[in-house]
RNA sequence: GGGCAGGUACCAAAGUGGUUAAAUGGGACGGGCUGUAAACCCGUUGCGGAAACGCUUCGAAGGUUCGAAUCCUUCCCUGCCCA
């Protein structure tokens, strides 16, 4: 244990807002703290927009303190209205309960659950037995309705519409932090800014119930240089799991990341030392590249393990001719009948098979375009049948623009 | 429960009987320039079709009409005001 963790985590612009600078520098460096963020499970995978707070967890963590990650099994029952213009979709209890499943499984591979230094609990564990009249006469009777309908997180809802169920969002969270707080000596809860109200809230619970001082903490609520969210691309978010979003393409997402971006990322993306990222970042002109990859590499190595990484970065090295290994066999691979390509056919038929068009339409106006291309040739007609003999030794390379790449090869 | 205003494509927002597959802006995509960057310039942006053209779309379902996003009816949803 380091009393430097939390300056780290500073240093790295992981902290947006903490509720004692002092406090929660003092008690990190000091003794083991017991620690939570909270994970909604409106999805079937987490997508690089959690990262922040994974990796916050990851470092912490490192630095000996005990990680509680807490699966929203209850709370994605109600919904959070937090900074959204709109009540999100309510979701089935079965489909939450799958999800929550399958984001602990991921989390796992950060974290590594073992019980004692990590910990996934589920709060629908103790959300759902709750009774409805206790809850407001314990809980709900600390809570002020005025000051909630003051705070900055429901204000653009009270343009639009807030229902009751969400309203209830905040005291359910204050009411994890208490549990937590209660059953395995929980003392700071964090998660992205939009939750410092919520998270805030528990803090305020705590106090008045138990009479504990318990410290927040939040993470910045990035986007990149160019104004998009985090983890969003135009086909959608970029899933950390590789059936979702293959590792591949989840290098090449950090590959293109602005070069206003790199060392920000480095920083929290990967876990390399300070100095390394230093030297890198300072990296001028196209050499900054070299900085992107070793960001991509990295943050895939975290997400997807070190062999999916290395075959990630060979197959971009064998799409995009950068230097050392090519492996065009890493390539996103789509198999296709061999009578079915003895027949010939269109191109616009594969590109949309394989995903790199939407619709025929769209694969047509991209020929019309220049924007697709085999083996490197630009394809100038709609009824350029693709063949067998289109298949080389390293299969049929499909491009849609200049980044967009598919392999096929015949079965 | 009553009154008012609304629900248009990825988003925002025009359109109030035919010239509307639906203005415009943003976003996105393609091309050019580059460094798999940014900025900038050009183009594209419902589905099918080589094309002619056909088909589906304006909350939902019915109806009026030669013809509906546009008119009528019912229903669903949202916001505001009143209770």
């Amino acid at each position: 244990m380091t009393g430097s963790i939390y300056d780290e985590l500073k240093d790295r612009g992981f902290i947006a807002q903490v509720s004692d600078e002092t406090a929660v520098r003092k008690m990190l460096g000091e003794k083991q703290v017991t620690f939570y963020i909270g994970y909604d499970g409106t999805a079937s995978s987490l997508h690089a927009g959690s990262l922040v707070p994974i990796m916050a967890m990851v470092h912490l963590r490192r630095a000996g303190h005990r990680a509680i990650a807490v699966i929203g099994g209850g709370t994605t029952m109600v919904g959070d209205p937090s900074g959204r213009t709109e009540m999100r979709q309510i979701l089935d209890e079965a489909v939450i309960r799958a999800f929550g499943d399958a984001i602990r499984a991921q989390l796992d591979r950060y974290l590594k659950f073992d019980g004692v230094g990590a910990l996934a609990v589920n709060n629908a564990d103790w959300l759902k037995p709750l009774n409805y009249i206790e809850f407001l006469r314990d809980i709900g009777r600390h809570f002020s309705v005025n000051r909630m309908l003051a705070s900055e997180a429901y204000k653009i809802r009270l343009e639009k519409g807030l229902s009751f169920i969400e309203f209830n969002y905040q005291l359910l969270q204050a009411y994890d932090y208490l549990t937590l707080f209660r059953s395995h000596g929980c003392t700071l809860q964090m998660g992205g800014d939009d939750q410092w109200g919520n998270i805030l809230a528990g803090v305020d619970l705590i106090r008045r119930v138990e009479g504990a001082a318990v410290e927040a903490m939040t993470f910045p609520l990035l986007t990149t240089s160019a104004g998009a969210k985090m983890g969003k691309t135009v086909q959608g978010a970029v899933w950390l799991d590789a059936g979702l979003f293959s590792p591949y393409e989840y290098f090449q997402y950090w590959v293109n990341t602005d070069d206003r971006d790199v060392g920000r990322f480095l920083r929290l993306y990967t876990l390399l030392p300070l100095e390394e990222i230093r030297r890198l970042e300072s990296l001028a002109g196209s050499e900054i590249n070299e900085a992107k990859r070793v960001l991509a590499y990295e943050a895939t190595i975290l997400t997807h393990g070190e062999d999916a990484a290395r075959d990630a970065r060979a197959a971009a090295a064998a799409a995009f001719g950068g230097s050392g290994e090519k492996d065009v066999a890493s390539l996103p691979t789509t198999v296709v009948a061999r009578a079915r390509l003895e027949a010939g056919l269109g191109p616009a038929e594969l590109f949309v098979e394989v995903g790199l068009a939407a619709s025929r339409g769209e694969a047509k106006r991209l020929i019309a375009q220049g924007g697709l291309s085999i083996n490197n040739e630009r394809i100038d007609s709609l009824t350029r049948m693709l063949t067998l003999k289109d298949v080389g030794p390293d299969g049929l390379i499909l491009k849609a623009g200049k980044k967009k790449i598919h392999r096929v090869i015949a079965g």
